[in-house]
Order: C-alpha cells, then structure tokens, then sequence
DNA sequence: GCGTTGAGAAGGTACGTTTCTGCATGGCAA
DNA sequence: TTGCCATGCAGAAACGTACCTTCTCAACGC
C-alpha cells in the first residue's frame, strides 16, 4: 500500500515528480518555485521532469497552505432583479477590462460576484481581495468582508464611513460644474439636467453639483428623474425635459443612453441640436462621435479607474500599502463634439482638460 | 503542541466550532452540509455556535478535499496587444451579464481570464470548467484543459474539431441569408457586406453565407474588410463601400458599431436612409433604437446564449450530461426597423422569427 | 585531527476540510 | 439471552502543497 506508488487516477502530483526526478518533494517544490538554494542542474532536471509528467500544481493546496488564493473578486451592486444590471455597459465593460488586464499582470485573476448574493457563493471562493463597484452605504457585504480582514477597495467614494481598504473615483462635482460652465459658455441661459433616482454616490453628487451651480449662477433647476436602470424610462424622462414649460435650452444627461434619447427627443420636438438645444452626456461610448450630430460625452475614464483600482488592492494585499496612494481621483475628459458647440461645428475631438494620454 | 487549543491568530476553524459546541469535527461538517444522521437538535445547536463564532469554512480547505471549486473559467480570446478587447461591447456584457447569474443560481462564480495567458495564471486558479468564447481553431488552452479533464463549452461553434465538451451557437449562415432576404424584399437590388479581416468563426460564417447568397441571387458580391477590432478602422471601411463606383443600395455591417458608421458614411454621400440606402447592422445595443432613422439591427440573443453555455457546463461537471442537449443552436432575432423598410417607415420592433420571448 | 562552515537535499508537519470506518447504545424480534 | 439493525457520534486518513528543521558530506582553517 504505500502512496509512492499506486495509484494513477488523478493528474501528476508533486510526489510523482519528485519520484520520477529522484529527489524529495521539498526539492521538486524548491526547484519550481525559485526558491531554497539548488544548483541550476537540478533545477532544470526537475522542471523538465515536471513538463514531461504535465505537472500542474494544485492551486487549492497551494491556496490551502499559503494562504492567497491570487483571486480577487469583482462586485457590482444589484439594482433589478436581475443579480446584476449594468447601467452603462460600456463603463463597465471598460473598467472591467482594464481591471482584469492589470490584475492579470501582476499575476491575480479576476472573479465577478454580485454584491447581493447568497452568503454560501461568497464563502465558496476564496478572495485575497475584493474590488466594489460604488458600494452603498453601510454596505454589509463590505463591512463583513472587512471584518474578516480581507482588503476592499471600492470603485467610487464610498459613502457611510465604510471601512475600505482604498477608493478610487472621479471628481463629479468638479466635472459636472466644468461641463455646465462649458455649456454656459457656448450660450446655455437655461440647463437642465436627466438624472436618476436611484441613490448612489454618482448619482447623488452629480446632482447636487448641478442645483449648487444652479444656485451659484441664479438659474432655476430644470431637471428630471427616471429609474436609470430601467432603459426605456430613460426615454421618457428625456420627453417630458423636453415637454416642459420652461424647457431648457441645454442637456445634461448623467446616464449613457441619454444622448440618443435626448436627441430622439429633441428631433419629435423639432429642435435642431445645437442650434435649439445644447447637448452633453456622460458616456463610454464611441457611436456619440458618429450620431447627427456628433454629441459631447463625459467620459469617466473607466480604464484608468479599473488599473488604478487593482493597483491599489494588490498592493495592500502584498503589503506594500505607501507605494501609491490609498485613495485617489481620477480626472474626467470632456470630449467636446458637435452638440455642445453653438459657434464652429467642424470641431470634432478635443479633450478640454486633464493631462493628455488614455 | 496542542492544536485544540492554543492559537487564536486566524479565523474559527471548524475545530474551534467542534470545541466550542462540545461534539466532533464530523458532526460539526456533517450538521453545517445537511450530511449523516443527527438529530434536529444537534444540527442547529452545532449552526447556532458555528454563527456566534462567525464560523466561515475555509473554500481552499474544501476545494481540495472535494475536487470541486464551484468556479467556471470565462475565457475571452485576445485580439490586440491588450489582454482582450470586446469587440462587441454590448454582447460581451450581455452574455457575461447571463453567464454570472446562471452559474450564480447554482452555486457557481465566474473567473474572467485571457484565453492567451501566462500559463501560471491558469494553473493559478482550480477550475471546475471553463466556458471559452469564439475559440480559434485547435486552441491550445482549450486542448490542455480538455486534456486535463477538465469540461470545456464554447460560445460559437468550436472549428478545428476542439474536442469540447459542448457548445452553443446562432445559425450564422440561416440568419444572413433571412436578413438577405428581407433586404431584398425591401427592394435591394445590390446589397453590400461590412466585414471583418479576423478568422473567427462568426465572421468565416456570415461572409460566406453572404457570398453564397448573392451566388443563388446572381448578385456580385460587393463588400469591404476591416480588422474589427480597431474602433477607427469602421469607419473608413464603411466609407470606402459606400465610395465604390458600385455602390450597393443596402449594406449588412457585420459589427456592432457599423451602424453608426454606415450612417454616418451616408450622410457624407448625401444618402438617405432608408429611401436610399437600407441598413442593417447586428449589434445587441439599444440606441439602435433612437437613431435617426433607426436601424434594423440582428440580436443574436446573448443572454439565451451566456444561459445555455453555462447550464450545459455545469450539467456536465455534475454529471448530468444527459439533462439537455449538448449542443444547441440559439435562434437569432432580427429586429426590424425603419433603416430597412422601404414602404412603411412607422413600424418599429417586430422579430420575425424565433419562438418568443427573451 | 577537529570544529566550523555552507551547500545540497531530505523529513515531517501543518494548512482545514470531507468522509470512510467504526464504536457504542438501545430497541425489537427470535 | 442472543442476534441484528438503526441511530448518534468520534477517530483518523486523506487531499497536495510549502516550508521549517534537520541531516549529510565535503572543504577548509587552525
């Protein structure tokens, strides 16, 4: 009976190797790792016996007995009842993609979990980390997270005095007073605003940015809101802006599907975009360089959030916390196209701010 | 020594549980997995103590004792110099958007990996199974796991004969040559193609599906390539086809983003959609919707498929292989709208075909 | 000749579960 | 009484790795 022998059910194990290569386990394990002091001779014999077996390390044991699983998880609050709906796909198709690219980078892989979700899924798997997508306040998934020590970092401030490890997001107030001052500028007299009512940081911030600048400059606040998740309600909510009595002579839509609704809008009521109606809105998307007319977005930056974030995670997960700041902001890009533009509408792509590059 | 006592560095182990309940570590597992025969009362007085000393079991411990991990590898094949880029924005994240939340409803969570990655990244992480979307022909990362044991189910039909497990996929060519047709029936005369210069599956099929069309028709064939992964290069390619001293009369764009192109493209040539020039386009976003005119756009039903991919995986890694079909063909939908319809420019959603729903 | 040093490699334990096997106990029929 | 089964639980062996400790052996200075 014996385990040297026997038994060839399963994949190559590093018994097997050590067998094969006439050494001990400790020095198969040594020799493939890079670590203990071997001499480049065995090193090699070993690797190559290795590769000839197909040996493939257990990740679970190594999880098992090192403690890090290179596993850091990807939450994204729930809205519906879907488990998940992304309100801007391209946002978070960017943010995502840049997340698991520098992840991966730097040897992690990325798993995506629904903030709300059964507690066994959280459990199942095991994290070194955890990056959250604009948590809510008090966020209890965050806060047990954190009670268990493992690092969060949250894209998006969070709000409730929650315990994260670090916080990556934009400056929306500042961005939001930018943009209507841009719009001010290009002969807006009255803005109105497509927002949301659902409660989160982005949503809340933008807002009050917007009735602070109202206030500041003594126009009146013209505003809508609509369940942003739910994307034909968008379209509705941009009608009724539009079907206002005192109806604004320039958008601003937080949400990305509001550039077309707004100008499918507009378009019912007859009013040439930018001639009658100024229009900006906060998208990741490139078909806003292509509409008639081409229309000024916001963009966020997803990817440098998404890098930034991951940055910040493995970092703190690795202890190397002071090698970048546990918090920073990200600044936004006004692309600046036709629809916001009463003067020379040839202009098409020019980044007003930020430092240049991504 | 001692291991029942001493040390309270980590979290509670299922040792401590036992301990502190005053039963054995079988019946704590036993009690907390609903396994053996105990009593009622032991069950939840073993839970009640498990939850007081916030009890979480450990998912590597687990992972290597049972074999299983409750992960699924979602894995993306790369075009640039990025880890991957989505082509298809919308698609992406629909299909990734269903694949979560069917793997989620039964215990499963999603690792997004490259399918061209550092080879320790993929041994990094114990996969259950592994979901691969449009993989090329003879794959090596599908061939490895594969060879490892490990189930493999494929977005888009696998080429190369993969020795996948299964796979799900939209009839390509049936969905062209329906779309073709309709073309025609709205009065196309020589209808164009926006293509793309990759050798993946779906792009192999749709074009060769046109081509065999306009054989049948006794059409020339008259369409442009782009790399579809460049953002920019549509653009022009759409401008070329819509330069050419053969200009078609309708065009098909093949990407997501050809829609907002071609019209654009149009516009420049003074075209007018659709009295001049039909337009159809296969994308699954929804601002198709409220362009100006809006575009008629192919659906090629990602949420059905991201669903079925995972539901076949998971019955496979349980076992159950024979539950539904390995291989299944998901019904495409197009979505009629004006930029296609001659005669009636009012009508504006009606899927023609596919049973209904979703 | 002897302690010292350091390289090279092996032994063994622990990581935290699941689960197989087995030991009591008690009721019931033979 | 004896045999037998069902019940309730405990012991201990894995799972495959990493790493701490120890061992051997040769070289070397004194």
């Amino acid at each position: 009976m014996g385990r040297s022998t026997g038994r060839r059910l399963g994949r190559a194990g590093i018994r097997d190797v050590a067998a094969a290569a006439g050494v001990s386990i400790t020095t198969v394990s040594d020799a493939l790792n890079g670590k203990g002091r071997l001499p480049d001779a065995t090193r090699s014999h070993v690797r190559e016996v290795a590769d000839r077996l197909g040996y493939r390390p257990s990740a679970a044991a190594r999880t098992l007995r090192t403690g890090k699983s290179g596993l850091i998880g990807l939450t994204v609050t729930t809205y519906g009842d879907e488990p998940f709906t992304f309100t801007e796909f391209a946002y978070f198709a960017e943010m995502a993609r840049a997340a698991t690219s520098a992840a991966l980078a730097r040897g992690y892989a990325l798993v995506i979990l629904p903030a709300t979700s059964r507690h066994d899924v959280w459990s199942n798997v095991a994290l070194d980390g955890t990056v959250v997508i604009d948590p809510a306040d008090g966020d209890p998934v965050v806060t047990e997270l954190v009670r268990h020590g493992i690092p969060v970092v949250s894209d998006g401030r969070p709000g409730g005095s929650l315990p994260v490890t670090g916080w990556v997001d934009n400056d929306h107030e500042a961005a939001v007073l930018g943009l209507l001052d841009h719009l001010a500028e290009a002969g807006a007299r009255r803005i109105g605003l497509l927002t949301g009512t659902t409660t989160d940081t982005y949503t809340r911030l933008s807002t009050t940015a917007y009735l602070n600048w109202c206030e500041r400059v003594g126009q009146d606040p013209v505003y809508e809101s609509y369940p942003a998740y739910d994307p034909r309600a968008g379209a509705v909510a941009a009608d009724r802006l539009l079907a206002r009595p005192d109806r604004p002579d320039a958008v601003y839509g937080l949400f990305d599907p509001n550039g077309t609704d707004l100008l499918a809008a507009a378009r019912r009521y007859g009013l040439r975009v930018p001639d009658d109606l100024l229009l900006v809105c906060c998208s990741e998307s490139t078909v806003y360089a292509t509409t008639d007319p081409p229309i000024t977005t916001l963009s966020l930056k997803p990817r440098r959030i998404g890098t930034a974030v991951v940055q910040i995670l493995i970092d703190a997960i690795e202890g190397l916390d002071d090698s970048c700041p546990i918090e920073q902001v990200i600044p936004t890009d006004l692309i600046v196209r036709t629809s916001s533009q009463r003067r020379s509408p040839r202009t098409t792509v020019s980044p007003p701010r930020g430092p240049a590059g991504d």
